[in-house]
DNA sequence: TATTTTATTTCAATCGTTTGCAATGTAAAT
DNA sequence: ATTTACATTGCAAACGATTGAAATAAAATA
């Protein structure tokens, strides 16, 4: 590697002290113009830029923002990527990603690695495998901000960020309900994420409103194409099946839609299909998928505003974590 | 910021040198057996991480590895990315996100960002707009090893990393000519990148190979969904309208499709498409979108493997730059 | 016992920048 | 001409870890 222009070489050069130069730079008031000027010159001439090293050393702070995060290959990952780095970028941080293909091993490995690079901050959405959070206790632990966008927990004194998924699934369900549905199936996630019992509670409440009895025997485990592709085989080939479907994201439900099509059923006249997330997907598939914009963008945004805002604190001694919660939105479209 | 345990603190504690610390921390054998344990046990007791940015500045190294990229919401990028992060993860490395979002000023905002990051080299797929380069030679000039990926230049001298856009192409333009497509057209992107060209050269070659003459009213700039739907409803209209078509990417394939339908012509009885890219969406298209398979992760895996071989290098004085191909891949799925 | 060898440990510089305080120089005030 | 004030600049320590060279201690040899 070519060394670096340093401030000692401008200083050489010009037959000053480091702390000259260094303080020119910064137009601190006690350096005569002249000097200045000839060390901003020099500066630009040799093409000096401060190393930032150096400088993360002595400020113990690195403006790099840590991310964790389940899988990027995942639209609503990579749109709330893409508002996390909007948000950074505007404020002169810079983001690193961490993934923890949702696996809870590489997860704790993950939060090593943040520790180790010395993030001034850590944005997580865990793993679908992660019940025991100590390790990011270990964060907050070392003082390190952490917020929790989408997949978040109550159980750790961190700020969050998440979609009203309650009131996300009320209003898929509700819609089915009007659309004239009796008999609706919940595709749901695994229940040790707060989404996944959220949805399936605002699921419930919408059934409840309109006197549906709930039926546990039509919630099913399956957050995957793969997994709900299966499911909606078996149930769409029974004969008393669903008129209705409420899945936990838009893979899910487009898998049911593929489904009924394999089997002759024709959507939404003889099944009726909600997804949450409003993905790229939902608007290409055919029929175009009926969902609930959990504008994954702004989630983004948000959670990494609010760790700035952590970061810009100095005293966290009465440190009182906040919850974030983002409207959702039904998206009509053709699979209702 | 909670101060962090340092090797100093273990030095008092334990009425010995900093320099003993650090050696007895990585077994040094001038440290006798007694201290040695002594030392670890504290470190273990303490929590003692070594700081990384304090290592970072004496190495002049950080173990991170920049990468700058259009856009993270876009699935080829993502399986990119994705890509990229399971090497750098493998080699202790981590990665920093830039995004341009097809901005050439936001990209030049980008290479100053990884300069100041120090980052130990860069991963590269410019933006569309991007037509000179003399940002990506500053990276150069500064030592700073920079692989490219997927929209690439010769005009640079450094590694590349691409698909093979032009077997590519040939393969899916001479697949629709199997199938009996007489007229095809081409939704092309930018002519200034490589891919651009490359597809372009690849559809102008397997019409050659089966003499079907090549004309320049059948090529349309269109990658992108909306532009793509519009030229697809202005062409499909026309009394001669194209039998096959060949779109520079998923998204601009799947727009075809969907305007051939709301023109009531039917897929792949009327028009046969093939797109580029081999995303989620391709398979949830309905009809199911046949395709080249870019191999996205792979690409990211190739371009990491690059970049970390460069790092290892330490005299680039014979610097050749490499450019690595990858294989794509036909998939046939019922678009054709 | 004196001397050499060997085993441990410490010193001090280094990486690049910042900053409180001391030191220098110069011009104004006495 | 001497003191005072003020404007500039330099010194040195600090951030945390590493490392060649010097120093000390202990053990081995003569």
């Amino acid at each position: 590697m070519k060394r670096q222009v340093t401030i000692k070489d401008i200083a050489s050069k010009l037959g000053l002290s480091t702390s000259t130069v260094s303080r020119a730079l910064k137009d601190h008031p006690d350096i005569s113009p002249k000097t200045r000027t000839a060390v901003k010159e020099l500066a630009g001439l040799l093409g000096y830029r401060p190393n930032r090293i150096a400088l993360n050393l002595r400020n113990n702070s690195t403006r790099t923002i840590g991310l964790i995060i389940p899988e990027i290959e995942h639209y609503f990952f990579s749109a709330i990527i893409n508002g996390i780095e909007e948000v950074a970028y505007k404020n002169d941080y810079s983001v690193m990603v961490f993934q923890s293909n949702e696996s809870y091993k590489r997860e704790v490995i993950n939060t090593q690695a943040v520790l180790t690079n010395r993030v001034d901050g850590v944005l997580v959405s865990f793993s679908k495998e992660t019940n025991d959070f100590s390790h990011f206790q270990k964060l907050i632990d070392n003082e390190i901000p952490v917020v929790f966008f989408d997949r978040t927990t109550e159980e750790l004194p961190a700020d969050q960020v998440v979609a009203d998924d309650y009131q996300g699934a009320f209003l898929a369900v509700n819609h089915l309900i009007e659309k004239g549905c009796k008999k609706i199936a919940h595709f749901a996630a695994p229940q040790n994420l707060q989404i996944g019992k959220s949805r399936l509670s605002g699921y419930h409440d919408a059934l409840l409103k309109h006197n549906i009895h709930f039926r546990h025997d039509l919630v099913f485990l399956a957050d995957t194409f793969e997994t709900a592709k299966k499911a909606a085989h078996d149930i769409l080939r029974k004969p008393e099946a669903p008129d209705g479907f409420f899945a936990v994201n838009d893979m899910s439900a487009i898998a049911i839609i593929k489904a009924a099509r394999e089997l002759g059923k024709r959507v939404p006249e003889d099944i009726k299909v909600v997804g949450f997330e409003n993905s790229k997907s939902a608007a290409i598939s055919e029929p175009e998928l009926t969902t609930i914009d959990q504008f994954g963008f702004d989630l983004g945004r948000e959670a990494c505003l609010m760790l700035l805002k952590r970061l810009k604190e100095d005293d966290n001694s009465d440190f009182k974590p906040v919850k974030k919660v983002i409207k959702t939105k039904l998206v009509v479209r053709s699979s209702t």
